[in-house]
RNA sequence: AGGGAGUUAGCUCAGUUGGUAGAGCGCCACCCUUACAAGGUGGAUGUCGCAGGUUCGAAUCCUGUACUCCCUACCA
């Protein structure tokens, strides 16, 4: 079989026809009722006109990585896919296409309009599914929601129709965010504040009945057809003199009273300010509090309306203009400077946001925000980072009502029908076709739909059956974890947390683990616009799914942003290709094994195995200690850098080169004992790995000569369930094989350095006077012959040091001299030069040691064992540049 | 303005009970040594932002400061 691997490792051969498996073999799927412990993720739904993005990518592969973990761990394991019909988002998409063929929705009428977006969500809303897979998300498919199907639909009406019951949804007209090319409301949320280079422009208020001008100054200069009063300080000597009495607003001369609030900051402009109640936020509250009129000149395009008198029909940004350059001619600005302010940008549309004065529903948030804040409080929820625990109570504690409804025909329809006779709202659960007040038969259901964060707040419920109590509600709610970006925790987060706490009673989700964001190599946001988007497709396509999720696990540190690379990505290929031909070449020598009766329960002899078995298999107990204590802890970078040195640093470098001549040999039952122990160790890198890396994992375990099923479904490896095996390792073989480790690596410092050609065969001299140590070479001669292209190796007495390089190694309390005779080699300047650096470093730790350890203040306060391995390394220090300097006085 | 995060090798970043600074990539040298050139072996590179303090000892703890980034809120 293993003659079929290919040398590299290809990903597009494996990756398909493995997903297609497990998913047929039902491996992805959850029982609704199991004696297994629940454990439960609910994807965070993408728009059903996504493509997977990195942020995806990422965000999936932590996912996936639970999910896999847990599963191999004997959980009975839910993650729950689906996809959001994101309402602004796919609503423009469509919009855009129509555009093409020059047909906006308002020429379709809004039943047409809303056809063609399902027309669209058929066509390619599984598309992102599909992406999911190729990334390897094992995910129940069965279980897949979109957010406007008939449950989730049930679920927000009944949602809607409750809180209104309870009083904590009503209708107002309020100032809301406004997007112009949209023509619906958003949340403030949805507003991005960009620092503006803009202007301040002051302009001159003319007294009512006087000469007296007041300088006033503001940043939307076209807002003033809308001002309905002047407001200073009521402290202000120079202005108090002016309240009550009466000012003009310029070109169209209407009349505003001058009024007081504190609200003016006096030193701030020239004092007064404009009030527009109906366009600016702050100004709302002093419009409300002096009662004063609120004339909206805007219409829902974001153009000026018959109030805006002679500039009616023109843009903002075009009246603007206009009403400057009028001012200028008529001398009524006084004076333009630069200001740089923020301005809040929609952040769907790119377009600046109007305040504009509309009827909209609201959600009372206080009292959902309380309990919301308690469960992060005390704990029942936890966020990681920590630290992510003061942003969202801040956000809580200075909580807004929330604007639901949006001016869209894409989403959920606000369930509230309006009596044309008497005017009654009936608020309903079901289509309503008369009035329940007048039973009139004029209703119209109101024509907004709701905000798509509503019911994505209700998402880790209405994904399961909720209103209706469904078995899975009662196994997989409350979920385990909650995994996304920090972008979304306002949004999205905070609003399950309060709809889960106000409909079920408990929190959605224990852990919410939030990862940064992907960024491009250069730390900017990918973006369209910027056109540094990388596919992750394309990514999968030509690395491998494993590669590109390895890339993430191993970059994972507590919530930091992710600059994305390429380079980096191909390093893990390369890893993956490492592990390839490892257990290539592994498969390649257990072709004659003889597999035991007992298959994977086959344990070797531990008098049988060599020190190189006892001594892997202790550096395994060590990654598996490693990788089971970080993943307890979440840190999955961790656990990835973990195996990455075990099987790249250990296994490979290592243990395949030591055990090459065993397998060469010709002892028939040491090969044998060292093939199971190949052969067990590649069943536990293979399931080590499988969360982080399934396919290429699941593609290896499938050749192994001793397996189960199906690694997907296998044990995770911990120190507990492996412990038989793991307990076949011993501190005495690592020692050893350091010793040997350590005497290769001087041997060929020496080569490198010396510049002396792999080709090249040498003689070596092993100076070491302990018995036990030198039994201890002598036992692995061969490794080092083959290892350190040895020709001759003696083990014994130093010998004559004429001319000869020498390397002191040192483990504990173990000495090693490496002694290389050069002479016909090379010259020696290299070597000097070498011995040199070796000299100098010595000296260095000689001094700082013994500086540490004639204090005594170090001796009495530090660690008994610090102290102790100090001691030990001055005195091995100091040994070995004696001999140094003896062996450099041999060159002269 | 308030809050959060960061500043460690050329680059991207690790480094929690304080005890002589690490990885990957890149770089230099030598190698196609029969698993792997997507490879092997060896090497170079850091007063751990700056200034104080605590301590026998600080990248690590405390204080201050500079710069960067993000979030929230914004003065007309």
């Amino acid at each position: 079989m293993s003659q079929q691997l290919s040398d590299r490792y290809n990903p597009a051969d494996v990756e398909n026809r493995t997903y297609q498996w497990w998913e047929s073999s039902g491996y992805f799927k959850a029982q609704d009722q199991s004696t297994k412990p629940p454990f439960s993720i609910i994807l965070p739904p993408p728009n059903v006109t996504g493509f997977l993005h990195m942020g995806h990518a990422l965000d999936h592969t932590i996912q996936d990585i639970l999910i896999r973990w847990k599963r191999m761990n004997g959980y009975n394991t839910m993650w729950l896919p689906g996809t959001d019909h994101a309402g602004i988002a796919t609503q423009s998409v469509v919009e855009r296409e129509l555009k093409k063929e020059g047909v906006t929705r308002h020429d379709l009428g809004r039943e047409k309009f809303v056809e063609k977006v399902w027309d669209w969500k058929h066509q390619y809303g599984d598309r992102i599914y599909s992406q999911m897979r190729r990334l390897g998300d094992s995910c129940d498919w069965d279980r897949a929601v979109f957010t406007l199907d008939e449950g989730v639909s049930k679920a927000v009406k009944k949602v809607f129709v409750s809180l209104h019951k309870k009083g904590m949804i009503y209708r107002g007209k309020r100032l809301v965010n406004w997007s112009g090319p949209l023509e619906t409301a958003i949340s403030d949320l949805e507003v991005e504040h960009k620092q503006i280079k803009g202007s301040m422009y002051h302009l001159k208020y003319a007294l009512e009945g006087s000469s007296e001008m007041l300088i006033v100054a503001t940043t939307r200069p076209e807002t003033m057809l809308g001002d309905s009063a002047l407001c200073v300080h009521p402290e202000d000597d120079r202005y108090k003199h002016l309240i009550g009495k009466n000012a003009l607003i310029p070109l169209i001369n209407r009349k505003i009273p001058i009024i007081a609030d504190t609200y003016v900051d006096k030193e701030f402009g020239s004092g007064v300010v404009k009030i527009t109640p109906a366009h600016d936020f702050n100004d709302y509250k002093i419009g409300k509090s002096h009662n004063l009129e609120f004339i909206n000149i805007l219409n829902k395009k974001t153009e000026l309306n018959e109030n805006g008198g002679p500039y009616q029909g023109l843009k903002v940004q075009e009246a603007r203009k206009r009403i400057l350059e009028d001012l200028k001619a008529q001398n009524l600005l006084e004076k333009e400077e630069v200001h740089v302010h923020s301005v809040g940008h929609c952040s769907r549309s790119g377009a600046v946001v109007e305040p504009y004065l509309s009827e909209q529903w609201f959600v009372k948030m206080e009292q959902l925000a309380t309990p919301g804040k308690r469960v992060v409080e005390n704990g029942t929820i936890r966020f990681e980072p920590e630290s992510w625990t003061k942003v969202y109570l801040h956000w809580l504690n200075n909580i807004e009502d929330w604007c639901i409804s949006r001016q869209l025909w894409w989403g959920h329809r606000i369930p509230v029908w309006y009596c044309a006779d008497c005017e009654h709202q009936t608020v309903s659960e079901t289509e309503v076709t008369s009035c329940e007040k007048c039973n009139s038969k004029k209703v119209s259901q109101d024509e907004d739909v709701l905000d798509t964060w509503f019911s994505s707040a209700l998402w880790p419920f209405s994904t399961m059956g909720w209103p209706n109590e469904t078995e899975t509600l009662k196994t997989f709610y409350p979920t385990s974890y909650l995994v996304t970006g920090h972008d979304i925790i306002f949004f999205w987060v905070a609003r399950m947390i309060m709809m889960g706490l106000e409909f079920q009673r408990d929190v959605p989700f224990r852990t919410v683990y939030i990862h940064g964001l992907v960024r491009d190599s250069q730390g900017r946001k990918m973006s369209k616009s910027l056109g540094n988007s990388i596919d992750p497709v394309e990514m999968i396509e030509k690395y491998g799914a494993d590669a590109l999720r390895f890339t993430f696990a191993a970059h994972l540190y507590s919530g930091k942003d992710f600059k994305f690379s390429e380079q980096r990505l191909e390093g893990y290929r390369n890893f993956m290709n490492k592990i390839w031909n490892a257990a290539r070449f592994a498969l390649s020598n257990l072709q004659d094994f003889k597999v035991p009766a007992d298959g994977v329960k086959a344990l070797p002899n531990k008098s049988q195995i060599s020190v190189f078995d006892q001594w892997i298999i202790t550096k395994l107990a060590e990654v598996t200690k490693e990788v089971e204590d970080a993943m307890e802890a979440e840190k999955f970078s961790e656990a990835a850098t973990a195996l990455y040195q075990f099987i790249w640093n250990q296994f490979c470098d290592w243990y395949i080169e030591f055990t090459k001549p065993i397998m060469n040999g010709t002892n028939a039952e040491e090969k044998q004992a060292t093939q199971l122990v190949i052969a067990q160790i590649l069943n536990r890198i293979t399931r080590l790995l499988h969360p982080f890396a399934p396919f290429i994992s699941e593609e290896i375990y499938q050749k192994l000569p001793i397996k189960g099923a199906a690694c997907i479904v296998d044990q995770f490896p911990n120190t507990r369930n492996d412990k038989e095996f793991l307990s076949l390792g011993s501190s005495q073989a690592a020692l050893e094989i350091d010793i040997v480790k350590e005497v290769i690596t001087a041997i060929r410092n020496i080569r490198g350095e010396n510049r002396i050609s792999p080709a090249v065969k040498i003689n070596a001299r092993l100076g070491v006077t302990n018995d036990q140590v030198q039994k201890i070479l002598g036992n692995n001669r061969t490794a080092i012959l083959n290892m350190g292209r040895i020709e001759n190796l003696d083990i014994g007495t130093e010998g004559n040091l004429m001319k000869c390089a020498v390397a002191p190694v040192a483990v504990k309390d173990v000495s090693v001299k490496v002694i290389i005779p050069l002479e016909g080699l090379v010259d020696f300047d290299e070597e000097v030069k070498r011995i040199n650096k070796l000299v100098e470093k010595l000296q260095k730790d000689i001094g700082m040691l013994s500086s540490k350890l004639s204090n005594e203040k170090f001796i009495a306060n530090a660690d008994e064992d610090v102290v102790a391995a100090d001691k030990v390394l001055l005195a091995q220090s100091k040994v070995q540049l004696d001999s140094l300097r003896d062996a450099l006085t041999r060159f002269q």
